[in-house]
DNA sequence: TCCAAATAGTTGCGCACGCAACTACTTAGG
DNA sequence: CCTAAGTAGTTGCGTGCGCAACTATTTGGA
């Protein structure tokens, strides 16, 4: 086990910018969706359903996409589903399942908040960045995620 | 409140993304670590002793650096503690404060794993990366951190 | 000098999460 | 068929975190 290169001057920066940033940029999103009442995980909840077919989905593949556990799902669903914002539909062809369906009064909410939850994404992130920063930015995560696919 | 502009596919590609790989990148190397019985916070908390002035730090300055409530790092210090990893020592000059200070075990222990780290950061995230995708990361997230700064 | 305000750290409490175990149902192989 | 293995979702439990309240100490005016 060799020791590997450590991190020149660039490498540094993006690897501590990241790991230090992150959790700042997520948090004052997260207190901007405060307002509202949701939390960031309800938010992607939300705007999951509202992008697919029927604005529904099945739990199980929401969980994935949320990168949720089933039984992180579970609990996150009451809080949506106590809200009215979401509820929860039997599946008639496989009664184990079911699908997370985005209520009418969901998707008004959805409408009004996300608007405000662009600006807040804007102003704190992509607007603060140049063409060339958001192209790179976008090819690096698409090649880390890719790297995690074949990996785990 | 006029309506922001959408993002258009560089955008949204940055955004979603960032906010669907870093939490799977967070979790890769978090599983990484577990093999030294460490999880993140305690290696975060360990690196940053390891790099500070006689290898301690006030615990407010520590808190602040790791991002983590006061109280976080009380308990989060309880864990490294009961391992010898770390030790509080009393602020002669301020009775009220404390520091974190590493011991030699926690010292020896963290030049063991730091290049095994530092090999999965590699493999998991800088090594897949060119040059100008690792300076925009760099530059991205300073510009992100200066606006945090200065808006809160 | 003295007391109000600020600061350092800890503790009680509640919340969100993952893991493991469980129930209920579906699917595959004999 | 019928049973074993797999899958969907929920629940019990433990963990890590932040907030608010608390103690102890320091500091900054009147």
């Amino acid at each position: 086990m060799a020791i590997p290169r450590w991190l020149n001057e660039a490498e540094m920066n993006a690897w501590l910018g990241f790991i230090t940033t992150t959790p700042d940029l997520m948090n004052a999103i997260e207190r901007d969706l405060g307002v509202f009442g949701l939390d960031a995980g309800d938010y992607q909840l939300l705007a999951m359903l509202s992008e697919a077919q029927d604005h529904q989905l099945k739990m199980c593949d929401l969980a994935d996409t949320l990168r949720l556990s089933r039984s992180g799902l579970t609990r996150r669903m009451d809080g949506v589903v106590k809200a009215k914002y979401v509820e929860r539909i039997q599946d008639k062809d496989d009664r184990r399942a079911s699908f997370a369906h985005l209520t009418a009064k969901g998707y008004e909410f959805l409408k009004k908040v996300a608007p405000l939850h662009l600006k807040d994404v804007r102003s704190r992130m992509i607007d603060l960045l140049n063409e060339s920063e958001i192209q790179a930015l976008g090819s690096a995560f698409a090649k880390i995620n890719a790297h995690l696919r074949t990996t785990g």
